[in-house]
DNA sequence: AATAATTATTTTATATGTCAAATAATTAAA
DNA sequence: TTTAATTATTTGACATATAAAATAATTATT
């Protein structure tokens, strides 16, 4: 069964477009991407960075860095939590959220392009399989 | 429309689990896994550094490193070509070979019982599917 | 209150990925 | 045959990911 690859291969595909994209038009990568548009819909666009990286599926130590690129250029700034001394506020600068609006505009119109071909019984069908895939491996 | 974002999260999924089961069960990572697989199926274990690059989708640049390390581990050795020097050849030493065999065993249970569940028929539609949105973006 | 366990985040070390530029050998052109 | 263009691979600089350990603050226990 070699399924699996292709969905692999094809995941990766997207994505690589996506982040060379991102890096070319807005000298921004997929990663950073992410954490934006988590910030972007939360209230006050601030998080903790633990809920942060819950939200990225992805381990607190792993967004350390890259959070502290981000806040060097700009995008985000760090506060300390008033509540626990040990916890930070991740917080989106305005200057994060702009281009994080321009990228989504983009990021829209690429993904809608790679799926525009595929009619609504397949898109149906491939929500289906994804479901069927999912659930068993939540946790 | 989201779909996209299941599908990478769904190809995510699975790499970092086979990725972490890699780590843990050999010491081994995915890209090295992709590596030993390349090899695994030509004559001789053995391809020229841009042949397997060209066949992992990734480019030369970006493996190089990666056989250093599999070179160091003696998983691979890099022969000199004899027909062009410029040229490298990779090849699977016989340890690379044997660990990759048990990888590949283990990895088809892994990803046998995260299909499992899933019907023939929506199987073969995901198949249709993957080959709609694949072939537009080939190349 | 002192000690222990837990929690939030960072640090360290290493692996992999990106792009651009360097090196060196081959082929093509003048 | 010198020069120029191409090809194969590596190197450099940096971004992202992994795991394990370190820090430091909080909560729970005694």
């Amino acid at each position: 069964m070699r399924l699996w690859i292709q969905v692999v291969r094809l995941a990766n595909g997207l994505q690589k477009n996506v982040d060379q994209r991102l890096r070319k038009q807005f000298g921004q990568t997929l990663a950073r991407f992410d954490v934006l548009s988590q910030l972007g819909r939360v209230a006050e666009h601030e998080l903790p960075v633990g809920q942060l990286s819950a939200r990225l599926l992805t381990p607190t130590n792993n967004i350390t860095r890259l959070l502290d690129r981000m806040e060097r250029d700009g995008l985000v700034v760090r506060t300390l939590s008033e509540t626990d001394r040990r916890s930070f506020n991740v917080k989106a600068t305005p200057e994060g959220l702009s281009i994080f609006d321009a990228m989504a505009t983009e990021n829209r119109h690429w993904i809608s392009e790679v799926f525009e071909h595929l009619p609504t019984s397949q898109m149906n069908g491939l929500a289906d399989v994804l479901r069927s895939i999912s659930e068993p491996q939540t946790g």
